[in-house]
RNA sequence: GGCGGCGUAGCUCAGCUGGUUAGAGCGUGGGCUUCAUAAUCCCGAGGUCGCAGGUUCGAGUCCUGCCGCCGCUACCA
């Protein structure tokens, strides 16, 4: 059987901020558990992510806390880079849209893109209507202007949407606009722009998301909540045309030789999706594939494109996204022909995490209001496991879920702990105490053995079965419904009252357990990846251990054992919150 | 307004194309055990599956209406 090969993209984070719990939910826990499962059953896997620097985000950032965008964007790349790898969440690269070393490539592949789209006659040059400011020479962006909304009076709306009454409008129809650049009034001009005709691929587009319905026709699970907002919004309201073009500096500059392309940029969600190629082009670079080492996973339809994102990317993932690729085809055909950028075998989506404190009410995760967890702030006073398995259970697969702390730490203490950190302690210490720590022969096994090494085998093909549909909070619940059985088993076979009158009875159930534990270490290896190594550590097994086929294969009687440790902390809910 | 989602045991959630007594984890009540970070394991209690209709031999599962919460509506994962 030949190598399956997928290209992993998580979310490019705005390189304005710091990442928080709500961030990891979405996107990078749930990818990062994807990529180690496939490379565990043998994949080819990419796994890419990088800033998205450009556009008016970092902008208005770097402009209120006085600093040059270059400098703010630089800086939280490289903080995001560090809590990722805090995390274990390891790309093969994170790049940056407009970090010095990935910015040529990345201009060079967004306007080779757009280009090519111009090419192709799918653009649409047209003048709109646009606020102007007069005092800093410049077109506004919607959220760089402030006035009355035009529905409910209030005073302080922005151009684009009230967050009074929640209406979204267009910046022209703010009453009494005020640039938030100079506090003057500015003044509506004429700007052109490139816009995308959406409306022409519309159809295509449709077809190619009715045929994901069928999960067997089109070989991934698609999850309702992406289908469904996508469709839907086909359906309800077509697809206009839209402007990939903004009058801005910071950003990729439009490739047009045009006059009127002139001071402007394209689009940050033009070039953002991009970035995706871009930095895969980056990395094949770095390893020797050479420039067009990119097309091997971008353009060749044995390799799966999956994108991992938060529900508030999912209709520009699978609507607009993909109708940037269709554009630059040369026939029109669905999923693209051996040489034409292939459209997502599938756009995984989680909903947003909110977020409850402690005899407090559940909120929105809100960097203002002080609401969010910071992974940095985490990650000095506790493991990363313990987070990624949390982020799994509660993952906000289907609809919204809370991260809760008491529950955190309940989960930490309930489950990791007791079911799964117990476990193996508990197996560990009777193989050393007992056995010289070599594990004991398997003996005449009955009904009840042979049950237990069943469920092992039936835990790693269920497990399987959900991440391959990346149904991670399904896979967790069968791998911790493994630790369960183990414990259930141990207590039931008694090893610690037969060591006293029949040890080859004990060493069978024992050797049965060590089994056990060593298919755990497996399957857990995918969402606790620090935690399997320790296990690893533990029952000395070599480099393959997380290798998926073999996680139910036995090892011999007389393997020794590494030494023990603990593998999971307690956490106490004084020292966490404060006494 | 349009589109979409959610509403199932005290809590967090599973329930695929409708089919035997509605499930899991946590919590709670009771019990066994001692190898284990007083962890484990067993047993039990606890649900008119938001409300009201409808389709069907049969609906948590499909349809209609309603109520409540939420998201999107193109520069906040």
């Amino acid at each position: 059987m030949p190598r399956r090969r997928f290209l992993i993209t998580a979310a490019l984070p705005y390189s304005n901020g710091r990442l928080h719990v709500g961030h990891i939910a979405g996107a990078y826990v749930p990818a990062d558990i994807y990529v180690r499962y496939l490379r565990a059953t043998g994949a080819d896997v990419r796994f890419i992510c990088g800033s998205d620097d450009n556009g008016v985000a970092a902008l208005k950032t770097a402009r209120e806390q006085n600093r040059a965008v270059e400098e703010l964007t630089a800086h939280y790349n490289a903080s995001q880079q560090r809590d990722f790898a805090g995390l274990g969440i390891e790309f093969d690269i994170f790049g940056g849209t407009h970090q010095p070393e990935y910015v040529d490539i990345h201009e060079r592949f967004s306007q080779d893109f757009f280009l090519k789209i111009h090419e192709k006659g799918l653009f649409t040059k047209r003048t709109a209507e646009q606020l102007y400011d007069l005092e800093a020479k410049q077109f506004l962006p919607d959220r760089f202007v402030r006035g009355t909304c035009p529905h409910c009076a209030n005073d302080q709306a922005f151009g684009d949407q009230c967050e009074e009454c929640g209406r979204s409008m267009d910046q022209t129809g703010l009453i009494h606009p005020v640039s938030m650049l100079s506090g003057t009034t500015p003044e509506l001009r004429k700007t052109i722009h490139w816009y995308l005709r959406l409306d022409r691929l519309q159809s295509r587009l449709s077809s190619w998301l009715a045929g994901k319905k069928d999960a067997r026709a089109c070989g991934a699970v698609w999850r309702p909540t992406v289908l469904n907002q996508s469709l839907g919004r086909i359906e309800s309201e077509g697809l206009p045309e839209r402007a990939m073009t903004r009058d801005l500096t910071w950003g990729v500059p439009v490739p047009l030789d045009d006059p009127d392309a002139k001071g402007k940029s394209l689009y940050v969600w033009f070039d953002a999706p991009i970035g995706y190629v871009s930095f895969t082009a980056a990395l094949c670079k770095q390893q020797g594939e050479g420039a067009d080492g990119y097309a091997h996973w971008w353009k060749d339809p044995d390799c799966k494109v999956v994108h991992f994102i938060g529900e508030d990317n999912i209709v520009f993932h699978a609507i607009t996204w993909p109708a940037m690729m269709l554009a630059t085809h040369d026939s029109d055909s669905l999923q693209g022909k051996l040489g034409e950028y292939q459209l997502p075998h599938n756009v995984v989506a989680n909903s947003f995490l909110n977020i409850k404190f402690p005899g407090k009410e559940e909120e929105k995760i809100s960097k203002s209001r002080g609401s969010a967890i910071w992974i940095e702030d985490y990650l000095k006073s506790f493991d990363p496991d313990p987070l990624r398995y949390y982020l799994t259970a509660v993952a906000p697969e289907a609809a919204r879920t809370a991260f809760d702390l008491d529950d955190f730490i309940a989960r930490n203490n309930g489950e990791l702990l007791n079911a799964l950190g117990n476990f193996f302690n508990r197996t560990m210490t009777f193989v050393h105490n007992y056995f010289d720590g070599k594990v004991p022969p398997a003996g005449q096994r009955d009904e009840q053995d042979g049950r237990q090494l069943e469920r092992r085998i039936q835990a790693r093909d269920r497990a399987g079965e959900e991440l391959e549909a990346c149904h991670f909070k399904a896979a967790l619940g069968e791998v911790m419904a493994l630790a369960r059985a183990g414990n259930a088993y141990f207590d039931a076979t008694k090893p610690f009252l037969s060591r006293k009158n029949d040890m080859a009875a004990c060493g069978r159930a024992v050797n049965v357990c060590f089994q056990t534990a060593r298919t755990l270490t497996a399957l857990i290896a995918p969402f606790l990846p620090f935690t399997a190594d320790r296990c690893a550590g533990m029952l000395n097994l070599g480099e393959g251990y997380r290798n998926w086929a073999s996680a139910a294969d036995e090892l011999p009687e007389g393997h020794r054992l590494g030494p023990t440790q603990l593998l999971i902390k307690k956490l106490d809910p004084k020292e966490v919150f404060g006494s």
